[in-house]
DNA sequence: TTGAAAGCGCTAACAG
DNA sequence: CTGTTAGCGCTTTCAA
């Protein structure tokens, strides 16, 4: 049914124009509604419209109107099972005010994270939601300059020019040390995501300050850092394991790093949580699928990614003045069979 | 650092051009290498942009190029562990050629398929990667036009004019039936897909020929159809348990049924794999963490966002004729504990 | 080696 | 209620 024009390719605002009799202008408004356009006028554009196939050029539509209705997001790794989810709510919700979304993968590191970042402003995106890695929340936004809305996903302080969401991923960890240090698990040792790489640093720092509150100390030997990996776990533990004399409990900076400690302790003949408890962060979904099945600290993914979502939207309708809105969630201790 | 213009937004070409005393025809030559540019007047216009900051804004020239570098993904549901491999996969192909992703998420409905797709087109993409699911192929390409360069992962035969990469199903199922018949496992059931949505019935149909291949029979009570979750999967098994006389095994149509096929005979007590034997289909991640430890046929999810990015990037080139290719990647037989 | 002019397809300002 | 004109920021003829 499609109909083509001549040699080039959709038909354009012209074509319907010049076949309905009137101007480019009107059957602009009667497609936006900007503009009372009268009925009779409307019906035959939108009946050229349908019998041409016509669908406006969202290029030249962004172009000229300075929007583009899309926002970008800035995922470190798809592959993470956290971040599907995110994506996926981000997606939905934007989707439905009309909003498509760019994706990028910026794999936790700084160069990627700027480049992605020109390469979205470049494309006039009309937003971006991002989890900073290895770029700091201030830096996004000297990179893509003062009037872009930024969303960041960010964990913990930080008041930069940007729209936040945040888990209280302290609670959480507070919230697991306690309930470790009841059951008499005083030696505690952690499993810490890359040293500089959010949300590394501050998951330790949390665990260093519940431990703290809980009066056990914590000796450096027990601290590992490593990638946000199974393997990484894995790795990490095994040296844990190795060493003489090892924590009671570990816990981990994700639950994928959790996983591999399963894995290391199992390669190391440790019964879990007999011999060594482990809590994972993030609770995906896998996380009650492992045996034994993680405890872990639930980080609300889906939620995530709809305050994300939502917090841009506000912010697309609002335009780019402060103040700035951080929304933060609540993170808690699920407990399962490993800890 | 940034420099801002005037009132307006980011600097264009033509203050540049300005600034550099020259044309911005040669400003963006000097930029895109498409003709030549002298030494001086080239770093003279290169030092502009950089003191100015300059990016060129790629929405106008995507509308003037008529290209826009850009490539749609359209997923079912981008929360099914399989879709985020594809998508990385095909994301780090195609960002290394210098195109951005859209991310679409379709739910596997006729309706939303055929809504993003136009999105899409509306807002020429170069391309669309899509996996059909409510659409047939041949759906999918008269939505788009002939024009627009189009791969489709599927799961089998058809060809319709469309670039298809898709998986050797049946090889899997195949070995995957033999290897149960071969323990003696001949009573076989089945929990399938939806009915319509592909992969659902192609997986069904190569279990059916692998069975009789193998002299097999298969009840028709034995074969159930569900979503491709883990519920669906818990759902439709405990209605297979529940009946009198149940399979000594069952093959189900992806990892999330099969584990949802685990619940269920957990709760049914049954022990698997002595009671009832399970193989999945896919081979996702946590495939290899629940207990048992899951037997599955491997799908081989980031070669096939890389096949799929690979063949894109030849269409892009080669542009809209005929012929059209078909990348089929194979599937194999991952034994582990559940079967 | 460079520039002027035209125009991608749309929408907004202005005018009636 | 409708049309004319101008131009978003870029690239591409065409002409020098």
């Amino acid at each position: 049914m499609t109909k083509r024009r001549g040699g080039a390719g959709r038909p354009s605002i012209a074509g319907i124009a010049a076949a309905a009799g009137v101007s480019p202008t009107t059957v602009s408004h009667a497609l936006s509604g900007r503009r009372a356009v009268s009925k009779e006028t409307r019906e035959r554009v939108l009946a050229e419209i349908e019998r041409q196939n016509y669908r406006p050029n969202l290029v030249a539509r962004g172009l000229r109107r300075r929007q583009t209705q899309s926002v970008a997001l800035l995922v470190a790794d798809l592959a993470n099972p956290y971040y599907p989810v995110v994506a996926r709510a981000i997606h939905d919700v934007l989707a439905a005010e009309g909003y498509v979304s760019f994706l990028g993968n910026t794999d936790g590191d700084a160069g990627s994270e700027r480049t992605l970042l020109e390469e979205m402003a470049a494309r006039s995106v009309d937003g971006i939601i991002m989890q900073p890695m290895g770029m700091s929340v201030t830096d996004v936004r000297e990179a893509v300059g003062p009037a872009m809305p930024l969303v960041a996903i960010t964990n913990g302080a930080g008041d930069a020019s940007v729209d936040q969401v945040c888990t209280d991923d302290a609670h959480g960890i507070a919230e697991a040390v306690a309930y470790l240090a009841e059951k008499g698990l005083d030696e505690l040792g952690f499993v810490g995501g890359p040293r500089n790489a959010p949300p590394g640093p501050s998951r330790l720092a949390a665990f260093r300050s519940a431990a703290e509150e809980a009066g056990l100390t914590v000796p450096p030997q027990w601290i590992e850092h490593t990638s946000f990996t199974r393997d990484g776990g894995a790795t990490a533990a095994a040296r844990l394991f190795a060493r003489a004399g090892r924590p009671r409990a570990v816990l981990c900076a994700n639950d994928l790093i959790a996983i591999g400690v399963l894995d290391a302790a199992r390669r190391a003949g440790l019964r879990v949580p007999e011999d060594v408890a482990v809590v994972g962060f993030d609770d995906i979904e896998t996380a009650d699928l492992v045996t034994p099945r993680l405890t872990t600290v639930l980080n609300p993914a889906a939620a995530v990614g709809e305050a994300c979502a939502r917090t841009m939207l506000r912010r697309l309708e609002r335009g780019p003045r402060p103040p700035y809105e951080r929304v933060v969630l609540p993170t808690r201790l699920t407990v399962r069979q490993s800890a």
